[in-house]
DNA sequence: TCACATTTAATTGTTCGCAATTGAATATGG
DNA sequence: CCATATTCAATTGCGAACAATTAAATGTGA
């Protein structure tokens, strides 16, 4: 039985895997608002404390790396972040061109609030655990191929 | 064997899921700017383009349903588009509320201009067809209810 | 050593994305 | 028929995201 045609025309968004991805991007981010409310965060700023909770005193461009995000946008996020007394931000003293971001107590601290964020998550995708680790995996594959594709 | 326990913790950044669809839907942002460059089309601009591909003549609320975005976002871009020749722009004479978007003839003309995209887009994946159709369905089905999770 | 390249953040300008509000047009209930 | 509610697009304000440029610090080779 053969598909209905438009199934197969790469041109329709319906069969792009690049709108699914930004559509559900959008969906997370929309799950995620009124759970980083409470904790005075947005999305990308709750990216960049993820990074700190692992490692803090990271200089700008390791968390550039890790979140894939360039200075354009990190410098102005991390002001406002600092403005939150969330970071502190110093030059290093052995490279002076690096700044390195340091979490205050305060900062530290949201850990421990933020600990409800990731639960709340996987109740809204009504999904198991090891399904989402696997969707998890394949996206990343996807994404370091993309990536890698880049470079060419 | 157990795994380590870094892996199952729900804070780590590498664990979230939607850490992965947001830095996937960026890198497929970056593989998607120099092919729209030649159209001279954004990737939003394109996903509109899309959908006016399928169906002309039709009101902003009707696009962003579809693209699940709303006025705030489209005004200023169907501007843009109506700047760049590739649209019009026409209150509803029915209902003096909607504004019915049109292509032009330029917008029809850049379909076939966009043809190339999306082969390019898959050997950039570099994924076989099957691979990303069933991904792309698990995507979907998983924004679909994290859509519904957000009517609570 | 010194000219030159590279690295690192910051800055500027444009475009999304969304919350909140506004204002006009339309629909609804009494 | 009319008061009220709803719908739709536009607007305002803020925070990403990124390209392109700048400036300062550091590395490198002749």
């Amino acid at each position: 039985m053969p598909r209905k045609l438009s199934t197969l025309d790469p041109q329709r968004l319906d069969n792009q895997i690049c709108f699914a991805v930004y559509s559900a991007a959008h969906a997370f981010n929309r799950v995620y608002k009124p759970l980083l409310d409470r904790l005075g965060l947005t999305y990308p700023q709750y990216l960049v404390m993820l990074v700190l909770w692992e490692r803090d005193d990271v200089p700008v461009k390791d968390i550039g790396e890790k979140l894939f995000l360039d200075s354009g946008t990190l410098t102005p996020l991390l002001k406002r972040l600092e403005a939150a007394h969330l970071v502190k931000r110093t030059r290093s003293s052995e490279d002076e061109r690096q700044v390195l971001i340091a979490l205050t107590s305060q900062g530290h601290a949201l850990k421990e609030k933020a600990r409800s964020v990731p639960p709340s998550i996987l109740a809204a995708s009504d999904c198991s655990v090891s399904e989402l680790v696997s969707m998890k995996d394949e996206i990343v594959a996807l994404r370091d191929r993309l990536n890698a594709a880049i470079g060419d």
